[in-house]
Formats: C-alpha cells, sequence, structure tokens
DNA sequence: TCATATACCGTATAAATATACGGTATAACA
DNA sequence: TGTTATACCGTATATTTATACGGTATATGA
C-alpha cells in the first residue's frame, strides 16, 4: 500500500478530469462504463483503495459525491471568470452583452479582488505604461465602479478606445497621465469616463 | 418572461455557488433545503423556469446534473492549480512534498502552459529584475524541465535561495545575468541549478 | 507454502433522486 | 373580468445510485 498502481491512478485522474470538464464528479455506472467493468463492485473496491490512501473524499449515500483530494485542493480557492473585452463600449453600466473575445480564469485571491464585482480584463496594445512596468501585451485585469486613489492605474474611454493612464489628484482636480517620456500627455480626468480601476496583472511569455 | 425574478437569480447563484465551491451540483431536496420549500415541486418549477431562459442545464433523470450555463462558460478553459512555493528546495524532482504556500488556479491558455507540466510560483522579492518590468511583490510562474531560450528568466539555485536572472548563451557557454545596473552582476549557469523557467506574471495592487 | 493485496465478476437492495400529476394563492395585464 | 405567469403545497413513482455480500484469479512477499 504505498504508492498509487495504474490502474488506481487512472480512475482518479478521470474523476478529476470529469469535475473539472463537465463540473460534477461521475457516478460508479459512468466509471465502470468508461473503463469497460461490468460489475459496480470493481469500481467501489478502486475508490475504497483510493479513499483509504486520502486522495479521494466522498459523502456517504450522496449522489456523485467524489472528491479529489490532492494536497492543492485545501488550498484552492474560488475561481473567477473574467471577461476578456476587445473594447469598453460606452454603455458599459447594464447592458454589456457577451462581446467577449476570451475568458480568464483566476482564483480571487491572487488577483485580490473581490467576488461578485464588475471585473474585466483588456490586453494592452502599445508601451505608453512602461514606466509603470506594463508592456504591450500584457492583459491587465479592471474593476468597474471602484473609485480610484492616486497613483492608479485606470482605464479611460477617449476617443471611443480605452487606454490606460495614471490617475491622479492635483488640487482637488482629478488628472491622467500616461508613464512614457515620449508621450508626456495629460488630460484632465473629469471631462473622461473611467471605465475600470486596474486591479491586477498577467504577463505570459511570448 | 424578461428577467429574472429575485428568487430565480437567488437558486441560480446558489447553485453556481455549491458547484465552485463543492465542486458538484445540489440536488432538488438541497435546494429546498436551502431555501425552505416543503415541496419538490416548488424546485423543479424554478428549474423549469431557468432552463426555459438558457441560464441552466441540465442532463435528464442523471442526479446532480445541474449546470450553470453563463455566457463566459463556453469560453473558459481548463484551470491549473500551481503551487506557490515560499523557496524551492534543492530535491526537486521526485521528493516535492507539500510545502506549498499558497495555491494559485488560473487557465492554462491565458498563462500559455501546458497541461501536466511542471509548473510552481514563486513571490519576487527585491527588484534586481526591474529591467525586465519585474518588480517585488509579483508573483511568476515558472515550468520545471523546460530548456531555456536565450533571453529567458529563469529560477536559479544560488546559495540555497532561488533567484530570478535572464538566461544567455555566450561563444557557446550558459550565463545568468540581473537586470539592475545596481547589480550588475554576471555568473555562469552551468554551474548552478536551474530550477524553472518562468512562463507567465502575475501582478496585484497594493 | 501461506498470507495478503490487487483486480475483477454477478446479484441484490435500500436510499437518493428527478420528475409527473393535481392542486391553491397572488400579482400583472389586457 | 378573464388570462397568464410566478410561487408555492402534497403525494407518488420510476430511475439512478451507492453499497453490501459472496465469489475467482493473479501476483508478491514472508
Amino acid at each position: 500500500m504505498k504508492g498509487l498502481t495504474d490502474r488506481q491512478r487512472a480512475i482518479l485522474e478521470f474523476i478529476g478530469r470529469r469535475q473539472r470538464q463537465e463540473g460534477g464528479a461521475p457516478s460508479f455506472r459512468e466509471i465502470a462504463e468508461q473503463f469497460g467493468f461490468r460489475s459496480l463492485t470493481t469500481v467501489a473496491d478502486h475508490l475504497r483503495l483510493l479513499r483509504r490512501k486520502g486522495l479521494l473524499a466522498a459523502a456517504p449515500g450522496r449522489a456523485r459525491s467524489l472528491r479529489v483530494v490532492s494536497p492543492l485542493q485545501s488550498l484552492r480557492r474560488e475561481v473567477a471568470d473574467i471577461p476578456l473585452l476587445g473594447s469598453v463600449p460606452a454603455g458599459f453600466a447594464e447592458d454589456r452583452r457577451q462581446e467577449a473575445l476570451g475568458c480568464v480564469s483566476v482564483d480571487v485571491e491572487t488577483l485580490g479582488i473581490r467576488p461578485g464585482a464588475r471585473t474585466f480584463a483588456l490586453e494592452v496594445r502599445g508601451d505608453s505604461m512602461i514606466g509603470r512596468h506594463i508592456l504591450s501585451g500584457d492583459v491587465v485585469v479592471l474593476e468597474h465602479g471602484l473609485t480610484p486613489r492616486n497613483g492608479d492605474v485606470v482605464a479611460a474611454l477617449i476617443d471611443n478606445e480605452s487606454t490606460l493612464k495614471t490617475f491622479f489628484m492635483e488640487r482637488g482636480k482629478p488628472w491622467l497621465r500616461a508613464e512614457n517620456p515620449r508621450y508626456p500627455k495629460m488630460m484632465p480626468a473629469s471631462e473622461l469616463v473611467i471605465q475600470g480601476v486596474m486591479v491586477a496583472l498577467i504577463r505570459k511569455r511570448k
């Protein structure tokens, strides 16, 4: 009873895959069908062993209650599905339909977002924020409706397109600033619509 | 039959929450218990309406097969659980036990990682890689066993501690370099153990 | 050689579960 | 006023489902 046999590993992976892909664990019969077992006892035998080894949990008598117990499972947090938008339209508030180009799924703790918040993601184009170490191709995660603090990065709607800028207050007036010496622009924030405040950034290897 | 009623929204959210937190949908009885319904038909009525509005899917006759259908659901990819390690020990290969400090869950497409790869995460301390726009506090995701390309950022084991460096070849010899003018160090990579190659980076608002 | 663990089979069965049928009450609406 | 939709109740019932009992075969180490 040291490690796992090939069969046990295969069954454990099947359960985990079904759990992730279909959102629920398979029943004993479905496991038997998948592996060609003609007896449910065969399934029960394997599951008993996996449970004894602490890799599988189940509520007794409850349908489809199998759960893969990985060392990471206990640390796992709630995963949020954040829409990756091509551009943020003006009518954001209520009428946001599924104009999403993709979906970024990250656990809420890693990104520090509140569950249920109006969160969306944009892909950065251009290097206007390189002074804040935000590169072209980075994906920024923003929260809509958050009041920006001084120095926060925000997405603003300029010429019907979303642009990243740094937000700050000067003598009680809100301003936006690009973070690249080649674009020393500065514009009043009060005349512009702020779509969201950046809460996280994701970069992947090119 | 335009929008959702409060009851319908509450039930939909309950199903979604159970699905995420416990890894499986609730049964009709559990929904009835949650909302104080004394009849299962009440649950069935609500679910029928939610299904008609296209917000809920279920396999007929199958236990706990409810699934919340969100517009993002179709775009959702597989989510990987990446262990956040405090430090990378020397005996990485086989004997990595659960010394994880946390768990970063991100979909594989956003990070561009291969499912099943030896992936782990580290929190960056110090600003030795600021020239590559990697800041202190950032979480870097690394893949173990990947052969680094020229210019890749790698985690190397120096003085029993993991440090980020840029990897490059010079006259056929591998070297490591820090990306901060205040630390113009350079060291041969062949004498050091490279723990992983950086594939992604996650930054959150302080 | 005996004990033990894994890996299967076939047959049952109690409990869990989805779902149908037939009701009542209430608000919105035309 | 009648119609329609939502929101509940109570009682069944056919399936699904987990799980128990009693087997066989084959390794593997003591």
